[in-house]
RNA sequence: GGGCGAGUAGCUCAGGGGCAGAGCAUCCGGCUUACAUCCGGAAGGCCAGAGGUUCGAAUCCUCUCUCGCCCA
């Protein structure tokens, strides 16, 4: 057999991924076996896998390939989201290029238009994901404006309707300009920006004036009155009194209102009611009238008198300099605050009131609420929970409806007066309608869609085909975990809670896990504007898949921010290759093994007892973590188990009998190497899936299909493990005093031990892995206090002379044994004081006490001997 | 304004009441028949600061500072 010395990803990736494809992760929700199922977070259909998809998706992956080897029918599903707003804005930008608009082509032909681009690239992201590994059952893969999902949707919109959890209505609501398209609070930025107050006087109806502080000067146009706090008595004596609205001309009454900060401006405020969310609450519960000034664009409309048709930022100058003109302008004072902007195109928002459908959250929210207090759904970190709880607590409605093409449109039908019939489709509304009227009537359905995050929000069970009762549903609901970002925490995970519980009467999921999000290596977001994108599909071309997984697993338990590091990515790869190596050491080495035979019944090496009982440690700290979802950990302890502990040690060890003439020992050597690698395989395979899979076939395996190991608790060996602890020292003390010393690290030097308990297991089963790890001729001469031309040394109890082949610089040799004394004396010190306190006596543990009793007593018998062989 | 996270070796970060850790970088030495993407050795830290709790604090509590984020 032949392989490689270097490990090539991009050969092993697609031939793996091929086999994969062949069988796929179909899963059988009838099999019996205990289920455990994932939704994915859909990703946006038209988009390209980036960091944050190779996080989150990576993380999954690893769940579900453990909890799949581990013996549960584990089921993730797959899918993707039209994700109304972003695709749409796609399309009208490549529109754009042509000089057309959405308008140009109407409703049909743009969707005909997004429709054909989703089909282009519907399926990049699916091809990515399975570039990374994800073994998704990919034959579920769903999309939510699939007719099933719509369908979901529909169901899920009337039923909301008929119990009164749906309302249309006009309110004040955030609106982009740019998109012309209302959007929920959650698709609103605030961002802090330079601007202005404009501090402007209305003249008073009976002489005077009065100054008022606005950022927004065009918004006058729609004041309908001015307000001042009740309690403010440099203003009191203004309300109830009139004021002119400059420009307009309009009569504006000065109200008393609690909202009003007296600190803010001069403290009086201007109402304005179709623009504002403050003012649209005063106006409501003063009754006074709302007048809208703007079009969908952006632009003045009529009621803006004389600036009508202007945009709203020339409107803005404009009406400032008529002000100003008019000596109505007092002053201009630069002022930040925080403006909306629209998540998708970064455009300025406008308060706007205009009429739209919302979901009472209320009712929805109080239960959403419950769950999370009776613990029966987890956040991880726990911390979460209260970020979650908050939101919901003070949750105001959602406004659904968006003025857009690309989505579900809304299942409402308005008849010839206006009246609402929402129903599944055109034909029962048509019912409902006749039943109404008691005659045949035209319908005109909703233009409106839904926004994407009302079909994301039904995603856990929608996807298993609800409305109908399927076999999925019985099987895979609720799921067992959801894996996502902070971002979304309240777009997605706390209305997946509402709705799972409003439909299904059940949770969605019972864990979350909330990773961070990546940021570029100097903290600062990843966006395509900064340019400091990272693409993960060059990642995996350049390291491979595995290694860009298993920094994703490293960054996992990250607070809010993991910093993207090319570093971690070229350990990663070395870690692979080293994983490589070893296998490719074993199976070369293990090549004449006849099958069948086993380790077990057979007369173990000290270090075959010391690795299969490290073994068991790592397995149960890795099931250990991985049920806490400490990727992290679990990750860094396969690392050091099988770089430092298998490859530098065990290998090393192993090969003296690999390489010797006793037959017998060779295939013990062999069965326990071949042990070791099978659970290495298996126990990295949800990190790194390719290359265990690819070593697994060497191997004859299907790790992918195996069995999660499991700890043997009778295999762990203290003895053994603190036999190999002072095999380690005593090696690691030799080579320390070569490299001091100056000497040739290859010639061999005589060892003469002199003293220690495990003297005679380091010069009898041991002392074949002594000479070739420490590339000394070992021998035993008890009691010997002297020798020429040799050095002292002290490992653990065992004291030895390393015979030196000439003149020694004996200096370095002395300061090294007094950089040992000075150590421990450090450390005695800090333990004699320790045991010399009362309080640590009387209170500390009984373990602690004896730990610490018997770690001065080590340390002052290390002292003695140091000591002894300065003065010697 | 309210809340959250981070601050540990030169860099990137683990750890989270009982002896301060890793990788990279640095220095010294090695192509030793799995791997130079490697091996061996070394150096490097007042765990942001100040109080407190405790027999014992990098770890828990309070405050302060710096950076980042979320919500209003």
């Amino acid at each position: 057999m032949s392989l490689p010395s270097r490990y090539n990803p991009n050969e092993v990736e697609p031939r793996i991924l091929s086999r994969w494809e062949e069988t796929g992760w179909v899963c059988n929700p009838k099999s019996g076996k205990k289920p455990f199922s994932i939704v994915i977070p859909p990703p946006n259909v038209t988009g390209s896998l980036h960091m944050g998809h190779a996080l989150n998706n990576t993380l999954q992956d690893i769940v579900i390939r453990y909890k799949r080897m581990d013996g549960y029918e584990a089921c993730w599903f797959p899918g993707t989201d039209h994700a109304g707003i972003a695709t749409q804005v796609l399309v009208e930008m490549e529109l754009a290029k042509e000089g057309k608009t959405r308008k140009d082509l109407g409703r049909d032909a743009f969707l005909a238009r997004v429709w054909q681009w989703k089909e282009k690239y519907g399926n990049t992201i699916v091809e990515q994901l399975k570039a990374l590994g994800c073994s998704c059952d990919w034959s579920r893969l769903r999309f939510t404006l699939d007719p099933g999902l719509s369908r979901a949707v529909r169901t899920a919109f009337v039923q909301l309707y008929r119990e009164g959890l749906i309302y249309r209505d006009e309110y004040l609501i955030n609106w982009c300009p740019r998109c012309e398209t209302a959007l929920s609070d959650l698709e609103v930025e605030h961002e802090e920006v330079s601007g202005h107050l404009y501090f402007v006087r209305y003249p008073l109806e009976d002489g005077g004036y009065v100054t008022v502080a606005t950022t927004r000067p065009e918004t006058m146009l729609g004041d309908t009155a001015l307000a001042v706090n009740p309690h403010d008595g440099r203003h009191k004596h203004l309300i109830g009194r009139r004021a002119i609205l400059p420009v307009l001309g309009r009569k504006l009454p000065i109200v008393a209102a609690e909202e009003v900060d007296p600190e803010f401006g001069t403290g009086v405020l201007k109402i304005t009611p179709a623009h504002d969310p403050v003012d649209f609450q005063i106006a409501q519960r003063l009754g006074l009238p709302a007048v809208n000034v703007l079009n969908e664009d952006g632009t003045i409309n009529t009621n803006g008198g004389p600036f009508a048709g202007l945009e709203r930022f020339q409107a803005r100058e404009a009406l400032v300099e008529g002000l100003r003109a008019e000596g109505l302008l007092e002053k201009i004072t630069p002022y930040k605050h925080a403006v909306g902007h629209c998540e998708r195109c970064h455009t300025m928002v406008e308060p706007r009131l205009s009429l739209q459908w919302f979901v009472r959250m209320k009712p929805l929210a109080e239960p959403a609420i419950r769950v999370v207090q009776e613990g029966k759904i987890r956040f991880i970190p726990e911390r979460w929970t209260k970020v979650y709880l908050e939101w919901l607590e003070n949750i105001r409605d959602w406004c659904i409806s968006r003025q857009l093409w690309w989505g579900h449109r809304i299942p409402a039908w308005y008849g010839p007066d206006g009246k609402i019939f929402v129903a599944m489709d055109e034909e029962e509304a048509r019912k409902l309608a006749h039943a109404h009227y008691g005659e045949e009537v035209v319908l005109c359905q909703d233009e409106d869609v839904l926004d994407t995050w009302f079909s994301s929000a039904l995603w856990p069970f929608s996807v298993m085909g609800w409305p109908e009762e399927t076999e999925e549903l019985r099987t895979f609901y609720p799921t067992d975990l959801l894996v996502t970002g902070f971002d979304i925490l309240f777009f997605w995970v706390a209305r997946m809670v509402m709705m799972g519980l409003h439909f299904l009467n059940e949770v969605p999921f019972r864990e979350v896990f909330i990773h961070p999000v990546i940021v570029d290596e100097r903290g600062q977001k990843m966006s395509k504007s900064r340019g400091n994108v990272v693409d993960p599909l060059e990642l995996i071309a350049t390291y491979g898949a595995d290694a860009l997984r298993l920094a994703m697993a490293h960054v996992s338990g990250k607070g809010r921010a993991a910093r993207y590091s090319p570093v971690l990515l070229d350990e990663m790869r070395d870690f692979l290759n080293k994983v490589w190596n070893m296998a490719r050491f074993i199976l070369t080495n293990t090549a004449d093994l006849p099958p069948g035979l086993n380790w077990r019944g057979r007369s173990l090496a000290w270090e075959d007892r010391w690795i299969l009982s490290r073994l068991q440690a790592v397995i149960a700290s890795v099931r250990n973590y991985l049920e806490r979802y400490a990727f992290h950990l679990a990750a860094e302890t396969l690392y050091h188990f099988v770089w430092d502990e298998v490859c530098d040690w065990y290998l090393e060890m192993a090969k003296v009998r690999l390489y010797g003439e006793d037959a017998e020992a060779r295939r013990t050597a062999q069965l326990v190497l071949r042990t070791a690698l099978t659970h290495v395989v298996h126990l990295l395979h949800p990190f790194t899936p390719f290359l265990t899979e690819e070593i697994g076939e060497h191997l004859d395996l299907r790790v992918s299909r195996g069995s999660y190991p499991k700890p043997e608790e009778y295999l762990r060996d203290p003895e053994a493990e603190r036999v190999l602890g002072v095999f380690q020292e005593l090696v690691r003390e030799v080579r320390a005093m070569r490299a001091e010393l100056g000497l040739d690290p290859a010639e061999e030097l005589e060892l003469v031990v002199t003293s220690g308990s495990q003297a005679s297991l380091l010069l009898g089963d041991l002392r074949g892995a002594l000479a070739r790890l420490a590339r000394v001729q070992p021998c035993w001469a008890p009691g010997r206090e002297n020798m020429e031309n040799a050095a002292r040394g002290l490992a653990g109890d065992v004291t030895f002379f390393l015979r030196l082949p000439g003149e020694m610089d004996w200096s370095a040799i002395r300061s090294r044994i007094q950089r040992n004394l000075n150590k421990v004396e450090g450390e005695l010190a800090g333990l004699e004081a320790r045991l010399a306190n009362p309080g640590f006596r009387e209170k500390a543990p009984e373990e602690v006490v004896k730990q610490t009793e018997a770690q001065a007593r080590e340390l002052r018998a290390r002292r003695t001997r140091l000591l002894r062989f300065l003065a010697g």
